[in-house]
DNA sequence: AATGAATGAGCATTCATTCAT
DNA sequence: TATGAATGAATGCTCATTCAT
């Protein structure tokens, strides 16, 4: 599980407060534009940084990509790590995820933003480096408990463990988006209404009854 | 259901072989690398038609772009517009569903990559529009479905149908991107292992467990 | 005082009505955007004619520049034909022109831009034919006139006629382009006040006791 | 009198000698070929820049050039500085005027031709910043020659100074611009003779003539 | 003679990356 | 280590001109 850096070492010497700073504004810059759109020398303004000194700490933009992904990342570990640990019986656990997700998402747009954007990237290599540190936790977890569940005789066990994760994480994954990203909120307004985004409880429970059903005995 | 046309009357109007060049070589274009990065100088080339007559064609490359993602659509809609008109029982529609996506997204992949792209596009107008065209269909399609099963007593009748259409497609649309690009095809391998892309039949059986459960009375 | 054609035989030979059309459209398209922003597909469009048959009466769109130069100048020269042949007293004749000048120059305004367009082409062909054609007939004119007044002892001898002729023209120029054209109407305006290009009769007062005076004996 | 800068910053920081390179380069550029038709690329490569260093001077083509034309009114303005504090006498001063005009011409060609090419720029909002720029101290200066004339004893009353120094203006400008300027230049052959031009003192002798007759008492 | 679709060279502008200070 | 001016290849779009019909 240890991901190669790629930022250069110069990056881990600076203040952390100028790191942040970086970090910040190169976040913004590749959410709101993606990738290929995403300006170099605008992220060195808004950071109050020169230009000179991000091709110190990064070989090029796509490190800098990366990196800045790779810190994203890194922040939704931290969400899920509670979730992860947490000995919830699966059902409240979903509960708790979906929660999360709408708070974690209305908290962090940006992140969130870049995680979308990051999946349209078209570049095998790319792809699965993120992949593998974006899902990798998140299939760890629902499979687990997943897995606990059937232990416990809460949840059919004449279903892939692995497959349901999968299929629970496609419900989650498009749910996050819907609270962040402009396509996916429309969507979830035209599926179910322009109000909808703002009823959380509402979606907790709908969501709940579906999966509940899907899984249980 | 009528939407504008984003090209001028001349589109229209060429050979159908050479219009068919043009849409194919900027599909391919837009789905490979986005609306930014997308080289219409390229796309001319590859279509063999003069960048001039792109221009005469459309009035920039947002426009062509929009007329891409429409006939995208379009053809999406084809393949929905069948399955909108079969009357089966809702858990028959569910099979045939995830069976035509499985075979579209394998002969469509650039149609397919092309509406991911779309879906991270960070432009909140291009949004509504792209998820209005796009998705009011499927939801109809979802949601009549629900109600007709619950009406044969099918499908329970405690759960909201707009909104169970929204959790079954975003089970489908992530499933379809799962077969054409790149992050979701290396999420599908991490969560259920490196040879399913190739399994269809054990993914039908596997999706179709958990929803008709989710559905079921 | 033969000039050359520059235009193809074609141009001759097609509906009057047509042939206005183009010069209308032409003189229009030159005067506001200048020879080398001038689009001849607009001009087609605005003439409602095809592109083809605009090369079929031109060579290309230096030739229609000339021509529509060339009908520019056959209009003013209408116009001066009438001074040319009154017999008045220098003085009169001054007076004469002035209200012409004034009168023309509102009645004719693409016609007096595209003069002054004309007059900063930087190309030494043009200039010298242009010049030909436009003020051999106004040199002869005030020069004549001017020689009249000699010999009627009406204008002072110790002056050349020709020489005098220049600058009564430099006058006349700048007044017609400063009733037609942007930076002198602006000019006239902050040498004399805003109100000045509406108050006629002021102008041509000033103008006489200064030209009067330049000249008598 | 203190106008906007049209240039960035970094224009007023980098090596004179460079500033001068480019200014020079872009005048030639504007004054030979108008607005539209002047090449960036080739202004850079005349001035031995990069086209991303000019950009860097210039938010785009148009404050460039609008920088370049305000340096040429500025030099203008130097020459004018000198005739507008000496306290001669309104004769004289006309004729210092005129040997400057046909000296600075002389000397000057380009900045005089871009002089010219803004007078026909087709556009208000740059006619009438230009005019201000540039003809408001003319305008001071003839004005303020003319009424201590007037003052002197030396001018006539009855004529209005505000108009009779855009009468001379008329003369000036005109004479000016046949000394730099094709059409105009040809123009004064065409009325005077081909040696005209030449011939500074039969001008000068002619100017003052006819001027000093129109304005004397 | 008339049409107007097609061509492609040409130009303004951007931006990742370098390097002298 | 930090800076930010400089670079120049790359790209969207225009338009005079041609030519098949």
């Amino acid at each position: 599980m240890d991901l190669q850096k790629h930022h250069k070492a110069t990056f881990d010497n600076i203040a952390p407060e100028k790191r942040e700073r970086i970090i910040s504004a190169a976040t913004a810059e590749f959410a709101l534009k993606g990738f290929e759109n995403a300006n170099i020398n605008n992220i060195a303004k808004k950071a109050d940084v020169s230009v000179g000194s991000l091709y110190k700490y990064f070989e090029n933009k796509q490190d800098m990509f990366l990196t800045i992904i790779h810190y994203s990342i890194a922040t939704m570990e931290d969400m899920l790590n509670e979730l992860l640990e947490s000995d919830e019986d699966i059902l409240l656990k979903v509960e708790h995820i979906i929660r999360t997700i709408q708070q974690y998402s209305k908290e962090n747009v940006l992140i969130v933003k870049l995680y979308n954007v990051m999946t349209s990237e078209n570049n095998p290599r790319f792809a699965s480096q993120f992949a593998f540190e974006m899902e990798s936790m998140t299939a760890r977890i629902y499979r687990t408990a997943i897995e606990r569940g059937k232990k416990a005789g809460d949840v059919r066990e004449d279903i892939d463990s692995a497959f349901a994760a999968y299929l629970l994480d496609n419900i989650f994954m498009n749910l996050q988006f819907s609270y962040a990203c402009d396509y996916y909120r429309e969507r979830l307004k035209i599926y179910t209404g322009n109000d909808t985004p703002e009823k959380d409880d509402f979606v907790v429970e709908q969501c709940l009854k579906f999966i509940k059903s899907a899984l249980k005995k």
